[in-house]
RNA sequence: GCGCCUGUAGCUCAGACGGAUAGAGCAACUGCCUUCUAAGCAGUGGGUCAGGGGUUCGAAUCCCUUCAGGCGCGCCA
């Protein structure tokens, strides 16, 4: 058994290796503190709950009593502009090839049979055929009195039906600090990994230690030269070594451990103990980072060394060789990549005898796969996306569809500086660690900055700008909302103002109010498109106007006033705000400060 | 040379499976704190969606092409 890391939360890789999800039990799922998992079994039986599956049922019905079968997927959008209702459909439009008949025409037959629906308050006919549903106040009221006594079960839409979903992220070469790349990748991994596991689907988190191969060794050989010099035994530094300063901090750390154990003694008969030493205290510095950064929930880390050890590299790729994948060519063994998706062969045992690193992703990958995932996602850094198709081939290789294998490439992040680009190297020594970063910027401000931005966008991460504008970041502003909700609900407690009993939230008859109301019923919906699409930015950028909302509604109506009634509506009201934007910052692993 | 990503307001970026008059933040300028948090609010200006062609009722979105930037193309990891 192989202890992965030394900590009190020993992952052993045993377990990891011999537990199959099932084993685990069909209720197995990830639930972050304060968020409890959402059971979507009791979900069901509710009605009214949700606007766009309201009118989605509605639709369907009467598509279908105008001979439409089996009705097809039904497109239901929020329009840009107030004027053109709460909720949209073009499916007329979709549907006018199909019928045979005038877009604007279908609209009307559909309209015809949903008009008397009490739930509209009206449903018009717009442009080349859109239809636009305007609800009733009464309808909206009472969707917002299920969000506040369902509150999270409420905001939900079952995207996974429980389909188990295993999510690799950061997977950083043990050697170093983790940086600003990582962080990236960190983010929108742990972003991802929320909001599928908040939207239905069981959801493993992985990190794949690359402890097997020369880096590891270089790591190794970098401390031990700088260890011999701090002996007075002047040792040639690796040429390909790391610099950095934390080598040298390791250095005098085994020295102060082990003493003059290893003085003058050849890499040959210590260099194992001391890489291994040395990568395990990499491993305890990134967790540590992870852990400041607010990503410490992984389900499992992978030892590529390990997987080594239980021979699973060589079992891959005699199973590969048995289905006639794998031949010889000039010495080495060559995988046949270019059967499937590659553009070329890939070797996976070179001539000397050694397995390439690419041998034992085909093995770690075959492993994911035998464990009975559903979808395999990567988050991956961009620099890697040449690597997509050969690990797209050993997934066809070994008798699997692509379409379960889904990579997000995270794109670079240019570090810059006063402007200029600030070129990192661990090797040279010249690079901001993620924890610098924390300490200069803050974790939640680095996050959400990253969730901002689509993954595959380029992203300058200018550390002037970052910091000088720390006042006027966006998510101060989210934060604040949130923060001054949290006040008016304490104000009103100090005031004896209880949530009471059959609030009469139709007192809430501000336009403003309305219009609230209607964001936050939209918020199922962005959930929704953003697990669909796995694409958690989409998430910020609803917080943004959220607030907004929030912040225009707060200047021009005071929530605490004469009228008691009024009140209480109010302070429901801004409760209602409050759950959904706690809980979007939630998902997205920023905090929701109580005060600010 | 081939492949992948990107190109939208001065800057940083959204824009949903092709849908209606292309949006937000920052920056700039002008107002608003004796009232629940001014890390806030209100207002103003700002666009040939890199260029060109095509597909159709309709294109920032799909296809082709040119240009620009980034990344990748090893018996490296």
């Amino acid at each position: 058994m192989f202890v992965i890391i030394h900590n009190t939360r020993l992952y052993l890789f045993h377990y990891i290796w011999h537990t199959s999800p099932k084993q685990r039990g069909p209720h197995y799922r990830i639930s972050r503190p304060g968020l409890p998992a959402v059971d979507f079994q009791k979900k069901r039986h509710l009605h009214c709950i949700s606007m766009k599956r309201d009118v989605t049922a509605l639709l369907t019905d009467a598509l279908e009593a105008l001979g439409v079968s089996p009705c097809p997927h039904i497109e239901i959008e929020v329009p840009r502009e107030d004027s053109f209702g709460d909720l949209s459909s073009p499916v007329a439009m979709t549907m006018a090839k199909a019928l045979k008949k005038a877009p604007r025409k279908i609209a009307e037959d559909i309209v015809g049979r949903l008009k008397d629906n009490p739930i509209f308050e009206k449903i018009e006919i717009a442009g080349p055929g859109f239809i636009n549903f305007t609800f009733t106040k009464s309808y909206l009221l009472s969707s917002l009195q299920h969000l506040l006594k369902a509150e999270k079960a409420f905001l939900r839409e079952n995207v996974g039906e429980g389909k188990k979903v295993l999510v690799e992220f950061v997977s950083a070469n043990p050697t170093g600090p983790l940086h600003i790349g990582h962080a990236r990748g960190a983010a929108v991994g742990n972003a991802l990994c929320n909001l599928l596991a908040e939207s239905g689907f069981t959801v493993d988190r992985e990190y794949y230690i690359n402890d097997a191969g020369r880096q590891v060794r270089l790591l190794g050989l970098s401390v031990y030269a700088r260890y011999q010099q701090l002996t007075g035994n002047e040792v040639p530094f690796p040429e390909d070594g790391y610099r950095g300063q934390y080598i040298d901090d390791e250095a005098s750390a085994l020295r102060a451990e082990r003493g003059e154990t290893y003085k003058g003694i050849s890499f040959d008969i210590c260099g194992t103990e001391i890489t291994s030493w040395t990568y395990s205290r990499m491993l305890v510095l990134i967790r540590k980072d992870l852990s400041r950064f607010g990503v410490t929930e992984f389900d499992a880390w992978i030892s590529e060394k390990e997987i080594f050890a239980q021979g699973e590299v060589a079992n891959a790729i005699e199973t590969l060789q048995q289905k006639g994948f794998i031949y010889q060519h000039a010495n080495a063994l060559w995988f046949r990549s270019t059967a499937f998706r590659d553009d070329k062969d890939r070797v996976v045992i070179k001539s000397d005898g050694e397995y390439t690193y690419f041998a034992s992703d085909i093995a770690y990958h075959k492993n994911k796969l035998d464990r009975g995932y559903d979808t395999i996602i990567d988050i991956w850094g961009a620099d890697h996306h040449g690597y997509i198709p050969r690990i797209e081939s050993v997934m066809q290789a070994f008798g699997y569809d692509i379409s379960q294998f889904r990579v997000i490439l995270v794109q670079m992040v240019n570090l810059m500086k006063h402007g200029e680009p600030f070129q990192m190297s661990k090797r040279a020594g010249t690079f901001v660690t993620l924890s610098d970063i924390i300490d200069l910027v803050g974790a939640d401000t680095t996050k959400f900055i990253f969730l901002t931005r689509k993954a595959d966008s380029h992203l300058d991460f200018d550390l002037d700008v970052v910091t000088a504008t720390s006042a006027e970041n966006p998510v101060f502003y989210v934060q604040y909302a949130n923060a001054r909700i949290n006040s008016i609900l304490t104000n009103a407690r100090e005031k004896g103002l209880e949530p009471a009993q059959g609030v009469d939230l139709a007192l809430l008859a501000e336009s403003a109010e309305l219009v609230l109301i209607k964001k936050l019923l939209t918020y199922p919906m962005v959930l929704e498109n953003a697990a669909r699409s796995f694409e958690p930015h989409r998430i910020t950028f609803y917080l943004q106007e959220l607030a907004a909302m929030f912040h225009t509604y707060y200047h021009n109506h005071r929530v605490i006033g004469e009228d008691a009634a009024l009140t209480h509506a109010r302070l429901s009201l801004c409760s209602a705000i409050r759950i959904v934007l706690s809980d979007a910052l939630g998902i997205l692993g920023v905090s929701a400060p109580e005060k600010m």
